[in-house]
RNA sequence: GCGACGGUCGUCCAGUUUGGUCUAGGACAUCAGAUUGCCAAUCUGGUAACCCGGGUUCAAAUCCCGGCCGUCGCACCA
């Protein structure tokens, strides 16, 4: 089983991931950037998204800006609640939640859009002291989690969006009018966001900017569980947790219904989809769980919430935030730009102000955890590395390799490689021995590689050589091409 | 953001305690050549690093200060 320091090993030295402006040493931390290999992995994880969920579902996929006005995050409540009042001790300088600190210490209740002066006052009367040295604390301030931008030569206050889904949001009403949108309809996106952590920690899993794949499902309230297409998923196993994780219940998404795990038929559906996108990952989804959030750990805008978590050596890890998001967010947006965002339900032409079930993928995380699940040490073979990744989502398919480079071998391999590098991702490599060729290959998961030898010459074959078994067979020069089809198809 | 510990070739490590032979050493990786010709072989040669900035000193990888980054703990994680 590989641990967190052998997949950042093997990232950062054959080309996944590894820390921007690393040449400077003012590099901020939470910052990461994508190699050749990773950027390609990468790409190759959102076009099986894509493939899965957005196509499979009819959804319909926009991108958009990553700066956004003020007034959006008004609308959101990220400028309301997304500000947490801060205190930090005068004397050791340790920082805390001032209204989770003064509940826990008082009892009074503080709610997080108490003013500043209101929550200074509540210290001094009850005289709180650091727990940490028994300092006194400065007077309460204001922890954004946004990242501000001043636009223009007035610096007109705008922010980096924290969630990529506000686009999709403040888009609606006009994807659902001009491409003749019907509810449910799924509206998909792909990007970056900006969240200023106060301490981004262990490279791709916490970071200041990364990148989300978000699906914002809207939907009539009133039909959650009139969902033809259920049928399609209702057999696929469900493993929901309780919300601490104590036990882990596996049904199918019919029976997760009937026994009231999952709310309704779109929950449950979306869920399903979710989870049979995750198995073509190659990541292990028996190791993996729906926890069911409690109302303490959901987020403000969340009526019902799961956490897609996947264990890992560092512990669970959340995936995917699944969020019924109710009407929150069409309705603050509808209600700070006056707009009106309802839409006709053509069913029964009623008029409906669409809810949001939503799954916000984290990208980054969903890359570093099929990194861990396909990392594989085989004792067998001098503990060789091979990264079993899926052929669909290989930065390389397949290695061309003359067993020598004279006689000729090294001319026909390179005309093999022309032949195929503008279909699939291949890499030629004539230099040093062959074996060593095959375990680079094998580190950077290319499930394939063929071999040019003396026979290739005489009747035209090749050796095709499997990563995961290391066997070997004899395939017509002619047939390459079907058989590397064949692969990425296989799912 | 606080605290503890740490930061040397692509990777891992030696050197720091006691400043001087460090013009920074090794292993693996990588590149070139030779040799072999189907699983990290061998030989020869090469490329390649003291996190950044200041200070102390005749002399700093080594000591001091500040910054940045990392690991762990606390806190945080819409």
């Amino acid at each position: 089983m590989a641990n967190y320091e052998e997949v950042m090993k093997l990232a950062l030295e054959r080309g996944f991931y590894f820390p921007s402006c690393e040449i400077y040493s003012d590099a901020p931390a939470g910052f990461w950037e994508y190699g050749p290999t990773g950027v390609n992995m990468k790409n190759k994880f959102i076009e099986l998204w894509r493939r899965e969920l957005v196509r499979r579902d009819g959804m319909m996929e926009i991108d958009g800006c990553q700066i956004m006005s003020k007034s959006v995050f008004v609308a959101s409540g990220h400028l309301g609640n997304f500000t947490d009042p801060i205190m930090k001790c005068t004397k050791c300088g340790s920082t805390f939640r001032a209204d989770r600190y003064i509940t826990e210490k008082t009892g009074e209740n503080v709610g997080e859009r108490m003013s500043n002066e209101d929550i200074d006052a509540i210290v001094k009367k009850h005289n709180l002291k650091c727990p940490n040295c028994k300092g006194e604390f400065g007077s309460v301030s204001r922890f954004n989690m946004m990242f501000r931008i001043g636009i223009g030569p007035a610096g007109e206050e705008a922010y980096l969006r924290p969630e990529t889904c506000q686009t999709i949001f403040v888009d609606f009403s006009r994807v659902f009018k001009t491409m003749r949108g019907r509810l449910p309809l799924g509206v998909a996106q792909v990007g970056k966001s900006f969240r200023n952590e106060i301490a981004p920690r262990q490279s791709l899993l916490r970071l200041r900017e990364f990148y989300q794949a978000e699906i914002e499902v809207f939907c009539n309230p009133n039909k959650l569980d009139d969902l033809p297409r259920f049928e399609e998923v209702k057999n696929t196993t469900l493993r929901i947790s309780t919300h601490d994780g104590s036990s882990i219940t596996e049904t199918t998404a019919d029976e997760a219904i009937r026994k009231g795990l999952v709310p309704n038929k779109l929950v449950a559906y979306y869920l399903a989809l979710l989870i049979e996108f995750y198995e073509k990952t190659g990541i292990d989804v028996k190791r993996s769980r729906f926890r069911k959030l409690s109302d303490e750990e959901k987020a403000f805008y969340a009526t019902v919430a799961f956490d897609f978590e996947v264990e890992t050596s560092i512990g669970w890890l959340e995936l995917v935030a699944c969020n019924y998001r109710s009407d929150y967010d069409l309705k603050g947006h509808a209600s700070t730009s006056k707009q009106n965002l309802e839409v006709v339900d053509p069913a029964d032409q009623t008029k409906v102000l669409p809810h949001v079930f939503e799954l916000s993928m984290g990208i980054d995380r969903s890359i570093y955890t099929i990194l861990e699940h396909c990392y594989y040490e085989d004792e067998q073979h001098d503990d060789r590395v091979v990264l079993k990744l899926k052929p669909f989502l290989a930065p390389v398919l397949v290695g061309i390799l003359p067993l020598m480079t004279k006689d000729g071998l090294g001319e026909k391999a390179r005309k093999i490689h022309s032949e195929l590098k503008l279909d699939f991702d291949t890499f030629y490599d004539e230099s040093g021995s062959i074996g060593r060729r095959y375990r680079r290959l094998e580190e950077v998961g290319a499930p394939f590689a063929i071999t040019i030898d003396q026979t290739t010459m005489q009747d035209d074959t090749v050796t095709v050589r499997h990563r995961d078994t290391m066997q070997q067979e004899r395939v017509k020069v002619s047939e390459l091409r079907q058989l590397l089809q064949n692969a990425l198809v296989q799912r």
